[in-house]
DNA sequence: TAACTATGGTTGCATATGCAACTAATAGAT
DNA sequence: ATCTATTAGTTGCATATGCAACCATAGTTA
């Protein structure tokens, strides 16, 4: 939800500029990754994190970490494959299920976005005091509460 | 930059907070037209509230008006000109320049999609405060500066 | 054991998005 | 007036995303 265009006063309210915000952040990772030479995305970087912190997770508890959908997750892993990021191995109890794991190679090129991921957040919160951040995150958590509840009515 | 897992405990930086509330307010609208029969999307409905706003804007126009490529732009309208929501009209001077006007039917789904997004907007600031937004808003724009700034020297 | 159900993953179809290369047309400069 | 540069828009190629239908495998139930 960004720009959302009404007579009602668009400007005031949170949506678009949450909105553009994001786009922001997207866009500046995607240019310094771009320029340390890095091959990766935004996206394929989180899956490589989550993998460092967890190696050998099946894709869908990989798609629930990330909040994306299923399809979506077997998409990025094809491509993070070819790319030697990292590797699936058929489960040996249940071969419905396929285990991911980090190459050297994927591990290697994580470690390189660390500092870059490291100065982003420090930008996003270069002025901020630690209460307020938790101010911020509390507020966005409830937000979500709200969506979700409205939801399930809707 | 939402989800960036590290050692780092990225569970209290703000940027995957903020990817998530995004994430849940768009689906919200997504599920809100859908329930209401709108056959729109999100970002359909937010070009038509600029030209709601602002009939007869060139292509270019609408693109920065809503942070998005010239080429999105292009695409996003064409499908909204097959729907029949918008007609463009070469400019009588300069034959390079579309000019884009809703139609009877896109004004007609943009009323409809009124009462929608102020919902979405109640939701969002169901428990805030008009000074906690603004708050919210001043610190939104500050972080945007920053990463500006610091795309030009990068 | 056979039949039904649930689960993990893939694929088709659709959306949105950006960059770079390209065309057409206007504006500017020599 | 002609050549050059700029501008508006389109298109190819690539990314990411979700839903629904589907396949294969596993688990459950009759």
């Amino acid at each position: 939800m960004q720009e959302l265009d009404l007579e009602i006063d668009l400007e005031k309210s949170l949506g678009p500029w949450l909105g553009k915000t994001i786009k922001i952040t997207d866009y500046y990772l995607h240019e310094a990754f771009q320029q340390h030479g890095l091959d990766i995305s935004k996206e394929q970087m989180i899956v490589l994190g989550k993998l460092n912190k967890n190696d050998g997770l099946n894709q869908n508890e990989i798609a629930d970490l990330i909040w994306r959908d299923k399809s979506s997750l077997a998409r990025l892993l094809a491509k993070m494959e070819k790319k030697g990021y990292i590797i699936k191995r058929q489960h040996e109890q249940d071969r419905r299920v396929n285990l991911v794991y980090l190459t050297d190679s994927g591990r290697e090129i994580f470690r390189k976005t660390r500092p870059i991921i490291q100065k982003a957040i420090n930008i996003l919160e270069m002025d901020l005091s630690k209460s307020e951040i938790n101010r911020m995150i509390e507020i966005l958590k409830r937000i979500q509460d709200n969506f979700t509840r409205e939801l399930k009515s809707l």
